[in-house]
DNA sequence: GTCTATACGCGGATAGAC
DNA sequence: GTCTATCCGCGTATAGAC
């Protein structure tokens, strides 16, 4: 054969990290075959042979984009739970991340589009974010707190990245740094 | 003449709200022109009567829906700190306000897509923003809180719709309510 | 002010050559 | 496996009749 072992699996998961930064950055229904395509250096008829249609590659962004925020948790070195949460803070809600959607989190860029989406989107989605919220509810004390971490650091990167300027933006941020730390404080 | 003097004003009202609430429920970009008109019984052609282009509708959705959300905040009737913050937690976190973006808040919706929006759009959206900050923050204490406040709510509501279920929708409502309001019980 | 008709580009998806 | 070519529908926007 033309192409080593393995080769259609690595290929697919290039055309999926490129894919998922297109679209993170410029959204999913507004980014085409085409244009996603192009940024991996393939024509759109390329495509087809490794997603059967767009919304499959939509479940597999998903699938890939919270696999490496859950992986980017695991990260942290940090032992303490004041150390841990300060590392958190300024690994999410920081003005890189406001300004880099195609190499940040997956939800405040797509959260809105995921809710619009089919069931087996959101199902998909709904079991991922679990294997994530169980993880941090080992850190944050019950899924319930974990869950709403989770919603206010989405929420500020949501509405930093609405603002016009530096500025603004990092009057957004912080003020859910502080507010979070606030709250976590006084355990 | 044959229409009445401010007809066009009423009608332009008119396409304004029911183009607001097609666009949160189905999206700026996804959403086009014909269809929002054919939701308001006239075609295509009507539009461009009343908006220079779509992106003048977008900035003039954004201004009437902030305006819309400042005016439900006046609405809130107590004046105890406790009573005023259940009140706003019971309006905004709610299983209604997750199923229904179309006549709800404009934020968990268009949120990401302003991000993506030209810097005039996002320039609006900080004026009528940092309008309804400074109404919170009398409430809130500063507009540092304020904004922490916004994020969860927003936060919250973005997750709540991507999941796939009821049950599953008001976990996480639920768990940004608690949040919420044990954050601002302790002060 | 609203209608129909239309220009023109881009969307997703498929067929067949290589 | 990737290419080119193509189908068909929908997108924004405009022109001109009524």
């Amino acid at each position: 054969m033309r192409y080593p072992p393995g080769h259609k699996e690595e290929k697919r998961k290039e055309l999926l990290a490129i894919s998922g930064a297109a679209i993170k950055q410029g959204g999913f229904v507004a980014t085409g075959i085409d244009t996603l395509m192009q940024a991996a250096g393939v024509t759109s008829g390329a495509f087809y042979s490794h997603f059967a249609s767009k919304n499959e590659l939509l479940k597999a962004v998903i699938a890939q984009e919270l696999l490496h925020s859950r992986k980017g948790w695991q990260k942290n070195p940090h032992t303490d739970a004041t150390q841990w949460l300060d590392f958190e803070l300024e690994r999410y809600l920081n003005l890189s991340h406001v300004r880099h959607p195609e190499s940040g989190c997956v939800l405040p860029s797509l959260g809105a589009e995921i809710g619009r989406a089919d069931d087996e989107v959101k199902t998909l989605f709904e079991q991922e974010m679990h294997k994530g919220v169980e993880m941090l509810a080992q850190r944050l004390g019950s899924e319930e707190t974990a869950w709403a971490f989770i919603c206010q650091l989405v929420g500020a990167v949501l509405m930093a990245r609405a603002m016009p300027d530096k500025v603004s933006q990092a009057t957004v941020i912080e003020a859910s740094k502080v507010f979070l730390r606030d709250a976590f404080k006084r355990n």
